[in-house]
DNA sequence: ATTCTTGTTGCATC
DNA sequence: AGATGCAACAAGAA
């Protein structure tokens, strides 16, 4: 489910736990989005540690502790970050709790497990957050940037290639689809195919479905408006919000892609 | 019962 | 070497 900004409103669910120290560490050892963690150097670590700060960058989470101690989130599919007090009832999927002090707990609930925790002690940044690309909306990137990408996936569906985190950070199956059916391009339309002012065009668009997306479902979770594609593209017989024409459902790049035939058309791309 | 899923990775092949 | 495509991971939902 969480894209770029599903992550951030996931990230301040913790946010009741700021400035407070970890009183106890429960970490499911055969889950699998602990998968090549050192499960007890985490624990040890984590014990007394106070949590700072928080950040999210594309579909990622840093949480920062004293000690120089960070740990790394990514929800997979189906992970979710809650935040209880005792009372709260145990899911089967609380992978990894932190009880903070004054009884909090910060939850990692993952029913599917594609999720994973990362963990890392050391000065400075962890290199798995370091790594991670410019965000879209900010300085760094550029339509030049987004033209040397295209050219390089070229014979890549342009569907598959807004998919690639290693360029277009914090893009899941939602936002490609939003990008593509406002931008009116064809998911099949190859990347290379594009054009100067079509690889302009999907520039501009990216950031302003990266931004409303940050304003609205960010924000706290609110329902997108219905001039959006996100509220009919899983509609059987949903139509476009903008031409009332049939949608239509293929699979494109390996994934469930949604389009309006009647406003994406192959070709628009070339120019 | 069957098929679907808002993600990533590792591997085979081109 | 680099690009490309696809199965695999797991379990709830429809």
């Amino acid at each position: 489910m969480p894209e770029l900004a599903e992550v951030d409103y996931f990230r301040r669910r913790w946010d009741p736990g700021l400035r407070r120290k970890v009183a106890a560490v429960s970490l499911n050892s055969k889950a699998r989005v602990g998968r090549g963690l050192d499960k007890q150097a985490m624990t040890k670590a984590l014990v007394s540690a106070k949590l700072l700060e928080s950040f999210a960058a594309a579909k990622q989470m840093a949480f920062r502790f004293s000690g120089g101690i960070w740990i790394g989130v990514h929800l997979g599919m189906s992970g979710r970050l809650e935040c209880g007090d005792t009372t709260r009832e145990p899911t089967n999927y609380d992978h990894f709790v932190l009880t903070m002090t004054g009884g909090k707990q910060l939850v990692f609930v993952d029913p599917r497990q594609f999720g994973r925790i990362l963990f890392w002690q050391g000065p400075g940044v962890p290199p798995w957050w370091e790594k991670i690309p410019p965000a879209i909306l900010s300085d760094e990137f550029t339509v030049g940037v987004v033209g040397a990408f295209l050219r390089r996936r070229a014979r890549t569906s342009i569907k598959a290639v807004l998919l690639m985190q290693e360029s277009f950070p914090g893009i899941g199956n939602w936002m490609a689809d939003e990008v593509l059916w406002r931008a009116g391009f064809h998911p099949e339309a190859k990347a290379g195919a594009f054009g100067p002012l079509s690889v302009r065009k999907l520039y501009r668009i990216l950031r302003e479905v990266c931004a409303d997306a940050m304003q609205v479902i960010g924000k706290d979770w609110g329902d997108p408006p219905a001039s959006w594609l996100f509220n009919h593209r899983w509609k059987d017989g949903g139509s476009c919000p903008r031409t009332k024409e049939p949608l239509h459902r293929a699979e494109v790049g390996g994934r469930t892609t949604c389009w309006s035939p009647a406003r994406q058309r192959l070709g628009a791309e070339r120019r």
